[in-house]
DNA sequence: ACAAGAAGAGAACGCACGTTCTCTCGGGTT
DNA sequence: AACCCGAGAGAACGTGCGTTCTCTTCTTGT
């Protein structure tokens, strides 16, 4: 096997595996069964399970705000596009496999210990922000703390539908953004 | 010791050592440490981990109730008093030793192994949910979802503040509360 | 004072896991 | 055909931890 396909391979096996059931309760050992990547070659490519962690958050980072970036781009919403924010939630928290922020999920387990987990969540949390401060601009929206504000709702939703009580908060972020924002 | 406050400092010192470097990361020797309690006593107290785990989520939750209820009681706003909350989280997200929601944290941690996790943090949201909504009803406040609204900017001021991002991030949560509601 | 039982300190046990090592096998080179 | 190199499977090693056991000590009742 390709060393590149088998980097590839364990990153996409650990971030399905981190993800749904958390990062300490996975053991390498399950990452190399759900991958088919032997645990030698596994080692080539990361060697020590922090280096794999860092890489998961940091993929997981990439890929999900582009996910959003193509979601919003694709679906515009009449008034201001940042709405589209909001759609795209609403269909993340409908699929099965839902769980919640990688992010605020790793920061909750390893917050208190690693600093480099922390800094990702933060991170992460400060793109999203950029990203929605620019969809502001590009509205003509200057609003002040537009972009904080929206990102208190979006997290707050992502944290309503994560605990299974409430399964129109996607809805409900987005009906309180709307009254923020002007037409 | 007397087997009472033997039970009081352990939960006491699972709260600390549990809230502030996380669940799975804290063994039961530093919590034997911590409280000063021998492990053969603190086994007689709670006989696994599990069912301390299950009792810290549970203190927490009704301490932490009962410390905002206490504090929107001392701190009555001129308006609709659920604002206060909003001060209540600011005061909290200043402590020196804030790391988060600690129900977020543990579902984050422990949400896709712990079927009883994943309870007690959407019982505790709820029981949180459904005290917004008395407040709001005792200010003759009946705006549909108007609790779920607010907690979501609860909860997103929580995770925002927990990533150390936005120092703002309760007093902003409070501006956007207070143009929800009507005067 | 002495027996008896409780309680603390900490060793011990079993297991899981991160990491490394070994053995074997297949495939390419001379 | 003989050899060598890389790769996979999985055993092995060290450590940490949840849980239990043992030994010693201290108290208490008579």
């Amino acid at each position: 096997m390709d060393v590149d396909t088998a980097h590839e391979r364990v990153l996409e096996a650990a971030e399905t595996l981190f993800y749904s059931h958390g990062i300490q309760t996975v053991g390498m050992d399950a990452i190399r069964a759900e991958s088919g990547v032997s645990l030698k070659r596994l080692y080539q490519c990361f060697p020590a399970k922090n280096t794999l962690v860092a890489a998961y958050l940091h993929r997981r980072d990439a890929r999900w705000r582009r996910d959003l970036s193509d979601f919003v781009a694709a679906h515009p919403t009449p008034a201001p596009r940042v709405l589209a924010v909001f759609d795209f939630l609403d269909r993340w928290f409908a699929s099965p496999d839902f769980r919640g922020c990688a992010f605020i999920n790793a920061l909750g387990e390893l917050g208190g210990t690693s600093e480099e987990v922390r800094l990702a969540a933060r991170d992460h949390k400060q793109r999203l922000h950029a990203q929605v401060d620019t969809w502001l601009r590009e509205d003509g929206i200057t609003a002040a703390n537009a972009a904080s504000h929206l990102l208190l709702l979006i997290d707050g939703a992502i944290v309503s539908a994560a605990t299974g009580l409430n399964p129109h908060a996607a809805q409900q972020a987005r009906a309180v953004a709307a009254t923020l924002l002007p037409l």
